[in-house]
DNA sequence: AGTATGACATAGC
DNA sequence: AGCTATGCCATAC
């Protein structure tokens, strides 16, 4: 059975399982996702994401944020994330070692 | 339909 | 350890 809306819709629904305060890949995404290669496509998915999705909580792979988040660019990514308390290194980039999202065993 | 673009990832140097 | 080049997939024109 196929509750398929699209290959966003998927990768909306995972983003939406990320803790307050806790941060995902895109790869992380991608690989829930079913296709570890869609890490890009899971940038798109974010971009057109609704307002229920938290795609602040997803950063790549170097803790990195992203630069097309807004208009204003990575410094609103930032104050939200720091808002929920996600730590952050002195070069700018999330501490993904103190607040990476741990999901829970994929479920077959 | 084919080409070009892009909120990434991985492998080489 | 950091930068460059290549790959991958879905969307837009």
């Amino acid at each position: 059975m196929s509750m398929d809306g699209g290959t966003f819709a998927r990768i909306w629904a995972l983003a939406r399982q990320i803790p307050r305060g806790q941060v995902a890949t895109y790869g992380q995404l991608a690989r829930l996702a079913g296709n570890p290669r869609l890490a890009r496509t899971v940038g798109y998915a974010m971009a057109a994401a609704p307002p229920d999705v938290p795609c602040h909580r997803v950063v790549n792979r170097s803790g990195g944020l992203s630069a097309a988040f807004s208009p204003a660019g990575r410094q609103s990514h930032r104050l939200l994330l720091e808002l929920e308390g996600v730590p952050f290194r002195p070069d700018g980039t999330v501490a993904l070692e103190r607040c990476l999202w741990r999901p829970p065993f994929p479920a077959p």
